[in-house]
DNA sequence: TTCCCCATATGATCCGAGTCATATGAAAAG
DNA sequence: CTTTTCATATGACTCGGATCATATGGGGAA
């Protein structure tokens, strides 16, 4: 089995030969909430979404994974906590879960290297709710090309219905909201790709506004501070 | 130093005497984005939010802790990547990173009992986006005390305001809101602990719809599904 | 080829949450 | 004790996104 670099780099050289491809067509799901894991999932191309039913009944997205492990977090779990769906037809490569963890056990860099996986992991998690505490579409547009994008260009390779779901918004509001930003000369759009436009006023690259963390030396008191000019 | 039961387990026996302990009044920062991490903090009492500031200067909530690491993935980071701050006065657990991480290398129990407390986070942090995928807020505050709640109950020790904050909300829309809930007779409030009504129809404790898991025998065709009777 | 399905797209309407204003009581500060 | 501050609370108004409806074009199926 030959893997990807990231995966190959990751895991111990032992593993490839361990490990399994597999092709998993559009729509299809990978695990199903409550199933006892036995593989971990890693996402070669394509694209799987970790979903949970929500209070109404209605399909909740929890990530989208284009590149990278799925459900990682149920290495040492009895069962799945959510659904894993691929969104379009998908490669994967399956890992023994127990080869792993017994790996985990006898190769302390391997470990090392793991901690360092899911810390990753936690920090895109945290850009994630970061982004859903933002109050309108245009700030989780331009939040989701900062963060997720490569040099302030994002693919939605997987079409703006799955982006929208990720975004937690209609694909409506998402709609006219890319109509809108790309109006406004914000953002370009070629072939499902969303650049910012950038050496322009209010196109995404602005000065964040003072955020006090002293308190003033007297009550009551209220200041403005403007930005005269700006390297 | 003396520990709490859960930060004794996941430690190593040597580690209590390398710890500090810190109590951080209200409103003190503990670290600041770009800080270089020496220490691992631990809540032992009070509240720590996670916080960066958003797009508009507006400050961000990615976390709240009342109990627990804060900042577990930044064990191999060079700097923080957001602030965090005591909401109320604070008991903290200081642990030193380089020799946690030593450690780490040296004894695989450890790790592995590392791995499945960020393992825990991560499932953490995916009901907490999930919550935030939430259009209402009333949607918000049942999935918060069925999830992070006890037996359908949640305190919310730390005041409603921080508790907005979390959910991603204004203070007013969540006053309303749990107004609305305790009038509609589907939670009720003592003290600042939110609990679920039970045994009523509407209370938040329904069955949730019927999700299409595999596809049906013929195209356009539709289908109606009434539960009947529930055990 | 023809038909159907689906992503994309946009308009109209409604509603819930944000925003601003104001009030009250408890706790902290003086 | 008095004053200030802050969390809780509620009303009025606004606005952005959800919802519903409809249109179009491309791709796959028959």
């Amino acid at each position: 089995m030959i893997l990807p670099t990231a995966l190959k780099a990751l895991l111990p050289p032992t593993f490839p030969a361990r490990c399994e491809g597999a092709r998993i067509p559009k729509h299809e799901r990978i695990f199903l909430t409550g199933d006892r894991p036995e593989w971990m999932f890693y996402v070669v191309s394509g694209e799987v979404t970790l979903e949970r039913t929500g209070l109404q009944g209605e399909p909740v997205v929890l990530q989208r994974t284009r590149q990278g492990f799925v459900s990682e977090a149920s290495l040492k779990s009895a069962k799945y906590h959510c659904d894993a769906m691929a969104v379009v037809d998908t490669t994967v490569v399956k890992i023994p879960i127990r080869d792993l963890s017994a790996e985990l056990e006898r190769d302390p860099a391997f470990a090392g290297r793991w901690i360092g996986m899911l810390n990753g992991e936690v920090r895109r998690l945290r850009l994630h709710c970061e982004r859903l505490s933002m109050k309108s579409v245009k700030d989780r547009v331009l939040h989701l090309i900062n963060t997720e994008g490569a040099n302030g260009a994002y693919a939605a390779n997987t079409g703006l219905k799955s982006l929208a779901g990720e975004l937690g918004i209609t694909h409506e509001a998402l709609y006219r909201t890319l109509a809108a930003l790309e109006k406004a000369n914000v953002i370009r759009r070629d072939n499902g790709v969303l650049s910012l436009v950038r050496s322009l006023p209010g196109n995404g690259l602005f000065y964040p506004a003072i955020k006090t963390t002293s308190n003033l030396p007297g009550p009551g008191l209220k200041v403005e501070i403007t930005v005269i000019a700006a390297a």
